[in-house]
DNA sequence: ATCTCTCTTGATAATATTTATAAATAGTGT
DNA sequence: ACACTATTTATAAATATTATCAAGAGAGAT
């Protein structure tokens, strides 16, 4: 699954005409097998290994990157860091207010929200952006 | 109405053992007041006649202060300054993409989000939130 | 009205995240 | 292999927010 997906986002970043690196590589693949979101912060210490030299910026930059060609979400989160996720599916997320971690989860599409809003406030209403918060299993124990 | 508000707003912090003082006095009214869920900059400014020495750090301690005790909501987005909404009843909101700007719309309830998010994730979920984005009225026209 | 205690303010420094800059490096088509 | 150009790296800068702390001001007790 993730293999072909990483095939897909590569052809589609070759077709943008965007130039393939392997740091570029490195993070896209990392945020395609991984489930959990992760900060700049995050990708920067998983890929510290393979890449001793890497920037932030170089994260920073690809990841906005991604994001324009439309391989990314970035999920921002007030002064917090923001998350970004690689499954661009239909899905909307559960955040914890304790650790911070978030959780897919899927509810069938809210398309009236965006017609009622738009015939309410005179916008050109283009996407929302739905969140439920509380606390995940692992702070329901802790606490 | 705005007058009410005020008054219910103040007991609610004198019955919270909060001290009244004049710039908080005007943050909290100033909040009341406006429908244009300003920033803290907004903020600044707009009292700056009255308060010409007044720190910005003055406006974020209230800020939290009134989120704390459940008079004044922050809506943060990312990198962007938070606004802040002193209208607590049940109402979403419309972000232009272009300007910033924020207005209310109402919609049914999304309990059922909740519950489902809940069953599906594992969350003991408390709250949520839902926007929707796109252009406002101004914004379109200059378009 | 004054005293006193404590909370708040204001000025500034600190922190954290993200973006900008510019020289060095490395892709990719020819 | 060459050359052109995008990208990376390192660093500085920008921005929003929080922390610190001395000075100032509420509010109840006297």
């Amino acid at each position: 699954m993730s293999a072909v997906m990483l095939q897909t986002a590569l052809t589609k970043l070759r077709e943008a005409g965007v130039r393939m690196t392997p740091q570029r590589h490195a993070i896209l693949s990392y945020l395609l097998e991984t489930m959990s979101h992760p900060t700049v912060d995050e990708i920067y210490k998983s890929l510290e290994g393979k890449f001793p030299n890497m920037s932030v910026a170089t994260i920073y930059n690809n990841l906005r990157l991604f994001k324009d060609v439309g391989l990314v979400r970035e999920l921002t989160y007030g002064d917090a860091s923001s998350r970004y996720d690689a499954n661009m599916s239909d899905h909307y997320h559960a955040v914890c207010i304790h650790c911070g971690m978030v959780k897919d989860f899927h509810y069938s599409s809210l398309t009236d929200v965006e017609k009622e809003a738009s015939v309410n406030t005179g916008f050109q209403v283009t996407s929302h952006r739905l969140e439920v918060y509380g606390l995940c299993e692992n702070c329901q124990i802790r606490q």
